[in-house]
DNA sequence: CGTCAATATACGCTAAAGCGTATAATGTTG
DNA sequence: CAACATTATACGCTTTAGCGTATATTGACG
């Protein structure tokens, strides 16, 4: 259930599926972590440009943490293949 | 061997021993992700304001990546705690 | 369909990242 | 210690994140 990410976007989706599993708005996460809403939203969408600060901040507020580990090669690289 | 990383710092710490692990230059690492060797420093350094883009490359040119889980909750959450 | 909640965008402002380019401060070795 | 390599800092410049505040879109539901 630990999700490799490796794009901005793989990040974003990985923490909305998480807030939404939790049931909780971009606008309660964003005051409980002192982010507004619109950054809230920007991260979950996989701006590129978000500030660690930012990502960490939001990923302790859900509940996960970062685990860095050895590119495993079995996924693919192109990312968001869709 | 696989290490949780929930601050700046933890992650700074964690890129420069993969980094002198692989026995590469910041100015060679830097150069092979487009990154400059001041910017590495930064980002090794700790910098919570480093872009999640220039992270994710980083990590990408040392062949690591993040995976995201829950957070575990026996490691100490007050972080460097030296 | 109407209504209210939730999310995506917008705008002016301030702070700061990363660039390019250099140099100081450290390490490392012969 | 000398000489070279590596890393930390510096400065001006451009770009943009996130703030504060607000609104346009979209979603969920009776």
């Amino acid at each position: 259930m630990d999700q490799p990410a490796r794009t901005p976007r793989q990040i974003g989706a990985a923490l909305q599926r998480r807030r939404k599993l939790l049931g909780v708005s971009q606008e309660d996460l964003g005051s409980r972590v002192q982010l507004r809403q619109s950054t809230i939203s920007k991260l979950e969408g996989g701006d590129p440009g978000t500030k660690l600060s930012t990502l960490l901040d939001t990923l302790a507020g859900l509940g996960l943490e970062f685990v860095i580990r050895e590119r495993s090669k079995d996924q693919p690289d192109i990312e968001d293949l869709f």
